[in-house]
DNA sequence: CCAAAAGTGTTCAATCTACACCCATGG
DNA sequence: CCATGGGTGTAGATTGAACACTTTTGG
């Protein structure tokens, strides 16, 4: 009753984790949520939100269960990248952790930061600091996958509001690409997106000609692929048909060297909207 | 000391065992090797080759170690497909599988075959068995990560042995796409693969004329990117400076429903061998 | 009337796709 | 000489990429 340690095993075990790089939009940069250690190891340290996974709840929810801890927020974009199980990772005790990637939606952000009384805070991309255990390479082969996913299938919408407009869903895929795309281009292209369709709703904000407004055209988080008009129509019958299952899994990149390989890949990959980089 | 369960924990932790896809090129068909499970649960049934993680054991190289028992060779691109933890997916213990899909040339898989006193056997994919555990979903999600490869990396020439004809490539394409390709739109785009390379022999063989063989024009396994020929360079300088690092991981699929999304999702990527279908 | 973002077409280049016949060999 | 797979080119369609000005609003 009393024994501290009342798990037992034939074999050793190793514990599972689940950490989770959460990704959003703010201040036109790609930004994700990181927590600072307060005990050892890499105490001081920026880390990945995660936590060990209960022994009778799915991968998905555990992940899932973290980012309501952290964030507060339960509906989100959410897929796996990957195992990492390097027997050294975590120095107290062997640990395999199921890496999954969420993006949250700009607007709902400001929930987010400060739910918890540990130090959280949102790092751009491109100025992260030092992270600890194995995260980097986490943190790499998540943005791998993301940025090779914005370009076939409908994540970008995740990080939008319900409504936005053209130029919003230029900038979401200019930040993650890295690049400035040909605004003409690029509205050609999103014209011929099954995806999204105008509101006929207009917004009216600076001192300027009002943006039209343009929402998802496809209720339901899961993204689909984007290329032809039919095979959105398969997916979609498909999504509604496993509501449950919708949760699509992926996984890519593992250390810098190969992450880097994995950028090529994605950049060389002919995406749907290589079209539309400018200069 | 004579405790048969000596490994204890605070809180309960879940086995990590390591299960393997592993595919060849046989008779024209794509087959993965399966194993008949001798003891309960499922006795009988046909299962993925796999096995417990050790503890101090990469998860790679759990993976590789796996490949060796089953099959006598080490020497086979390996790669992650990802992580898999319904809680009662194994009904003995709570078990977290992580999937690695092997890739065997084809000239290597007689010795593969009954290496063990087991049952193992080659079934083609198009007729697979009922598999045991969830592993119909991890093979599910084996084949959309290869077929969505096979388009835009160098796996195809891992089915293939170091020297090889145009036809036979484009076999590997043919059988792994499901779908027949035209063999002058194969052979010109062929021709601007940089990853592969004339040898200026002939193998001489049926009643016909010879054929030229070809063999991959980078050493090393490491599967890179394919379209364009500045990101083939890049690509390669990066892996042979990262040897160490050269295995590649993937995650995409999951259950059957979206991994028939992910089908459609392969399919619609303007791969870059779109071209070549032929009605 | 000025600043600021929204919105809009055309042209040229590259790649995709369909399609049919001759070639070299072994038997 | 014939059966078998090896090997080759071209034209039309589609998609990619570059490029600059007008419109509507708020202040």
């Amino acid at each position: 009753m009393a024994d501290p340690q009342p798990h037992r095993y034939k074999h050793p075990h190793p514990a599972v984790a689940v950490d989770l790089v959460i990704f959003t939009l703010l201040n036109g940069q790609l930004q994700l949520l990181l927590i600072e250690r307060g005990i050892e190891p890499y105490r001081g340290a920026w880390a990945l939100p995660g936590g060990f996974m209960r022994i009778d709840e799915d991968l998905v929810a555990a992940a899932q269960r973290e980012l309501v801890e952290e964030t507060g927020i339960g509906e989100a974009y959410l897929e796996q990248v990957g195992a990492f199980g390097q027997p050294k990772r975590d120095p107290r005790e062997r640990v395999v952790s199921v890496a999954y990637f969420a993006i949250l939606p700009a607007h709902k952000v400001a929930l987010a930061a400060g739910s918890d009384a540990k130090a959280v805070a949102w790092h751009p991309y491109s100025e992260l600091p030092e992270l600890a255990f194995d995260h980097a390479s986490i943190v790499a082969a998540a943005k791998a996958k993301l940025a090779e996913k914005v370009n076939r299938t409908t994540v970008a919408l995740e990080f939008l509001p319900p409504e936005f407009t053209l130029t919003e869903l230029q900038q979401v895929f200019e930040t993650i690409r890295g690049e400035t795309l040909d605004k003409r281009n690029f509205r050609k292209w999103a014209g011929t997106l099954s995806y999204i369709k105008a509101t006929g709703r207009l917004r009216r904000g600076g001192q300027h000609r009002p943006a039209a407004l343009f929402k998802p055209a496809v209720k339901g988080a899961m993204p689909i692929p984007t290329a032809s008009l039919e095979w959105t129509t398969v997916a979609t019958e498909k999504s509604s048909a496993s509501e449950a299952a919708a949760k699509a899994q992926y996984r890519r990149g593992f250390e810098d060297a190969v992450s880097a390989i994995n950028k090529a890949f994605a950049d060389s990959s002919k995406g749907v909207l290589r079209a539309l980089a400018s200069r």
